[in-house]
Formats: structure tokens, C-alpha cells, sequence
RNA sequence: GGCGCUAUCGUCUAGGGGUUAGGACGUCAGAUUCUCAAUCUGAAAACCCGGGUUCGAUUCCCGGUAGCGCUACCA
């Protein structure tokens, strides 16, 4: 089979959205699948809105995202230039070509002038598509008008005809010429337009699959009348459905989340997005298997398995796939995934439990105990903070204070079992889990106290909470924290259980 | 307004002329655990409406409705 290309192009225009994330995910699959190549260009053709530093933070989000391309701005390749901004003359050579084919003319309306038009034909019902009126002009006429310095655009005269293409997703779809009118190629500022550089560069970088939203499908019908224009074959076509918000709006900022920076600031394990992604709008061959690993998704990925409906995107079950991708995590990934260690030692030195430098055996209490013992109960890494607080933080007195801590304190039997535990847990020099077990069940000889009533007063007076991780976890977590030169100390089993005497007055 | 796209549990989806309409998230219940989470087991939960084709349509066709998109010298 003929080789596979495709490309993301996104506009450098802001942070990158979960639907372009969704496509740029689906093009590299279908790459990768076929052994194709991926490529990154940068449309930056409305300098208005295109800014120089967002096309940095798009490149850094797709890498995040775990998505690497074969040719782009950043690292070139035989096909290059990769931003639009730098293919300027192409652009201008074939609209000097279509000129003088007679295909596309030069239009001297203003924007003004078009707007009024486009109003009146609003108001009378009529279809709002510009008129043709410039086709009239004729080119020698055109040139001595821009020779005494008149601002034109340039259009592409639509032949008349019907439009049509077999989308890959869609099936059989076309479009009537009359829809459409003369569209612009250059802008009087002799800037490409959207519909004319794609298809000149579609067409120079021998895309073969053109994977993109749906919402250029009523764009495609002229850019396939380019094609016929220029005298070329154009790729294929795989319109892909919208994201939607829960209110079934095309997904936006005010439905929260929806960038690549928010999630990876609430923490969210990219391989976690790149597989709940992957299952808007497409499904794996067998119809049921979910968690799919990437070396997988490139396995099974097909266009034949996409959906044409609109998917509401559903922050609960990519809380699930996090999860389940935390849960997955284990002592040797921190040796491996730098980005996710880096993550979570900026997490806890910005709650400012933690400061730089972070090595040796702090680095390994965070990451082999703290993380490891922490984490999977969390949706999302952000609630790490939250989850340490049952380190880093321990007050007796407000515990005491608190109704839910201080009722189970104050159960019967509770003082007879925190009395027989501390004696023995102060008579330690240190706790490790063994050691608490041991104790434990000490206790529960002498008091005949067990389940329940024995662990939950030890789980207040040692954490000051009601509930949490075990507490044979968390002893030696507390106890080996204790040693440490943290930024904020973390108070030894034995610090915590003295402070709770004092407070409960035992 | 015109044109286009779409329509299976609350959500993401599988499926397809005859099925107990399958899976996942979420929800609820039970099991387990010192507690929460996790885990396991189970339950409730869907073919937009109206015509047509057919022995039989949720599936195919037409229409309606709804949602979304395009209708730019934005991309």
C-alpha cells in the first residue's frame, strides 16, 4: 500500500484543546499503525491571532501528550517549511497561476462593502454569498488598478458542479457549487487564506489522509474545487465528530477543564488521556476492552471503527482511567519518568511541605513510600497535597476539638485500649509495621477489645483522622518521615501519640 | 434563512432484518477491610418520533424533531 502521511495542523492561537488533542491522537495513531509518518505544521496564517510563544507551549503539550511527529517546524524535514508564515511564496506563485489561467481573479470589494451586502441579503432571505461582482473586471484592468496601489484580494471562481468525496468516516457526501461563493485564496494583505494554504500544502506534503474535525466538512467541497483548479488529486477525507460539554455544546473553557495545560496541572497521567481520548469517537476491534496500553491503541487503531455522532466529554471516566493509570505506577517508574517526578516534587514543595534540594533518601521516602502508599485513591495527582495532610500535619488539640475525631476518642473502651497501646508504642524506639502489629495485638489480649473499637481510636490518636491508609503503612511512613530533613517535619509516632496525652488528657 | 452532519442505557460505545441488545464510566446493593479508597459480586438503566419496505424493523428507505457545524479577506 501506497505510504501513509498525515498531519496535524493546529493555529498557534492559544493552548491546545482536548478535541485538537483528540485529533493530532487519531492521526498519529493511524500514522504509527501504518508505519506513515506524522507531521506538525504550524497554520499561522492570521497574524492577528497567532502568537510565536503558543507555538512552543503546543509543542511541549504534544509531547506530553506522548505524541512525537516526524517532520515539523522544530526539527524539519524534506518537505518543509513547516509554518505557513514561511511558505509565502508558494502561496502567492499558484495564485498568480490561477490568474492567469483565468481561474481566480482579483476582487477589489472591501470588507465593508461585503459586510453590508452579505446584511441585505440576510434580511431579504436571501443566500448571503458573495455576488462574482469582480469577475467582470477585466485582468488587464485589475493590474493597472493594484499598479496605482489598490488593495485586492484574490478568488477562485467555483466552477459549477456538484462537490463530492467519499469521507472515510462519512461515507458518499457532496455539495451543491451554489452554495458556495467565489472563495478567497489571498487576502488583500496578501496573506494566504485558511481553504487556499491547506490545500497547497496538503498537496506539497504529500498528505494522504486528511484526519480533521468535522466542522471542516463545508469547508471540504472547495477545497476539493482547488484541487480541481490545480489540476490535482486530492487526499482522503476523515471528518471526525465534536466533543461536546455536558450540556451538549461544543466543548469550551467554561465547561472547565478542556487544554492540555489544565489536565496536566490537575495531574493527570497523559498515558490516562491519551486512552480515554483514544475512545471518544472510536472503538477497539473487539467492542469491550477499554484500558489499552499505547503499543495496543497502535495495534487496533482503523478508521473503520469511528464514529460519526458527537461524544460528551465525561471528566468521570477520565478519572477512572487515571486511576487505574496511578494505580498501575510502581517503585521503578520514578527511575524512568522524570516528568512525573518532577511533577509531584513541585506539587508538595508548592503546599510547602517540601523543599529543593530533593535526593538521596528524602527522594526515596517520597517516591517508595509516601507516593506509592498515597496515591491510589486519588482521581488525580493534585489531590496528593490533600492526601499527605495525614503526614505532615497532626494536631492533637484540634482533634480533640473536632466532633467526628474526638467522638471515637471518647467511645467506651476507647481510653482502656489508647492507654495499653501507647505504653508499649512509647516503650519503642521506633515503630516499623511489624512492631505495630505485634502491639496491636497485645492490646487486644489485655482488653479484649478488637476490630473496630481496637484500630479506630489508634487511627485517631496516631493520624488524627478517621480514616485513611493502613495504619501499618503509615507507622513506619511516619517514622522514617521523622528522620528526614523535610521542610515541614513530619512528627514520629512517638511526637504524636505524647501530644495526643497531653491533649486528651489521658 | 440556506446547506450539511448526527441520533442505542445518565455518559462513552458494540452490534445489527429475527439477539436474554454486549462492554465501560457513573449510580445503587452486597462481600471484604480498623476506616476511606481500592478490589470482587450483583442490580437498575437504552434502540428520538411518524410513515414506508418486509412474514418481521432498533437495524434499510423517506419525512419530522432535536442537537451541532458551515454559510468570513478565522482556522
Amino acid at each position: 500500500m501506497s505510504s501513509v502521511r498525515v498531519r496535524f495542523a493546529p493555529s498557534p492561537t492559544g493552548y491546545v484543546h482536548v478535541g485538537n488533542a483528540r485529533t493530532a491522537l487519531f492521526n498519529w495513531l493511524f500514522a504509527r499503525h501504518h508505519q506513515g509518518q506524522f507531521i506538525l505544521r504550524i497554520e499561522d496564517t492570521d497574524v492577528e491571532r497567532s502568537r510565536a510563544e503558543y507555538e512552543s507551549q503546543l509543542l511541549d503539550d504534544l509531547r506530553w501528550l506522548g505524541l512525537d511527529w516526524d517532520e515539523g517546524p522544530d526539527k524539519g524535514g524534506a518537505h518543509g517549511p513547516y509554518r505557513q508564515s514561511e511558505r509565502r511564496e508558494l502561496y502567492g506563485k499558484f495564485a498568480r497561476q490561477l490568474i492567469e489561467t483565468g481561474q481566480a481573479y482579483y476582487c477589489f470589494c472591501t470588507p465593508e462593502q461585503l459586510e453590508a451586502e452579505r446584511q441585505a441579503a440576510l434580511e431579504a432571505g436571501r443566500q448571503p454569498k458573495y455576488s462574482g461582482r469582480c469577475r467582470a473586471i477585466p485582468l488587464h484592468e485589475a493590474e493597472r488598478r493594484r499598479a496605482s496601489g489598490e488593495a485586492a484580494a484574490v478568488r477562485l471562481k467555483i466552477p459549477e458542479g456538484i462537490y463530492r468525496w467519499r469521507d472515510v468516516v462519512h461515507g458518499e457526501t457532496s455539495f451543491s457549487s451554489e452554495v458556495m461563493g467565489d472563495l478567497i485564496l489571498m487576502r488583500s494583505s496578501g496573506q494566504p487564506a485558511y481553504n487556499f494554504a491547506v490545500v497547497i500544502d496538503d498537496y506539497f506534503m504529500q498528505i494522504s489522509h486528511v484526519i480533521r474535525g468535522d466542522d471542516h466538512i463545508s469547508n471540504t467541497p472547495r477545497q476539493l474545487a482547488l484541487y480541481r483548479a490545480l489540476g490535482w488529486t486530492p487526499p482522503q477525507f476523515a471528518h471526525l465528530s465534536t466533543i461536546l460539554g455536558p450540556d451538549r455544546t461544543r466543548l469550551s473553557k467554561r465547561h472547565g477543564a478542556t487544554s492540555l495545560e489544565n489536565f496536566r496541572q490537575m495531574g493527570i497521567l497523559p498515558e490516562a488521556l491519551r486512552n480515554y481520548l483514544a475512545l471518544l469517537g472510536w472503538s477497539p476491534a473487539d467492542g469491550k476492552t477499554e484500558i489499552l496500553s499505547t503499543e495496543q491503541l497502535i495495534a487496533q487503531f482503523s478508521l473503520d471503527h469511528i464514529t460519526k455522532s458527537p461524544a460528551v466529554f465525561d471528566i468521570k471516566k477520565l478519572y477512572a482511567f487515571n486511576r487505574h493509570y496511578i494505580s498501575q505506577i510502581n517503585v521503578g517508574d520514578f527511575d524512568r519518568d522524570a516528568a512525573l517526578r518532577a511533577w509531584v516534587e513541585q506539587h508538595l514543595v508548592d503546599v510547602g511541605y517540601l523543599e529543593r534540594p530533593i535526593n538521596g533518601k528524602l527522594s526515596e521516602w517520597l517516591f517508595k513510600k509516601l507516593f506509592l502508599i498515597l496515591a491510589p485513591s486519588v482521581d488525580r495527582l493534585d489531590e496528593l497535597s490533600a492526601r499527605a495532610s495525614v503526614v505532615f500535619n497532626y494536631d492533637a488539640q484540634a482533634m480533640m476539638e473536632r466532633g467526628p475525631t474526638r467522638d471515637v476518642v471518647e467511645q467506651p473502651g476507647a481510653r482502656q485500649v489508647l492507654q495499653a497501646f501507647i505504653s508499649k508504642a512509647l516503650a519503642e524506639t521506633e515503630l516499623s509495621g511489624e512492631r505495630f502489629r505485634a502491639i496491636t495485638k497485645e492490646v487486644q489480649k489485655e482488653t479484649g477489645k478488637k476490630g473496630k473499637e481496637l484500630f479506630h481510636p489508634i487511627r485517631v490518636a496516631l493520624t488524627g483522622q478517621v480514616s485513611g491508609p493502613e495504619l501499618e503503612k503509615l507507622v513506619p511512613l511516619f517514622e522514617e518521615g521523622s528522620k528526614l530533613p523535610l521542610k515541614k517535619h513530619v512528627k514520629s509516632c512517638a511526637e504524636r501519640l505524647r501530644e495526643f496525652q497531653a491533649a486528651a488528657k489521658l
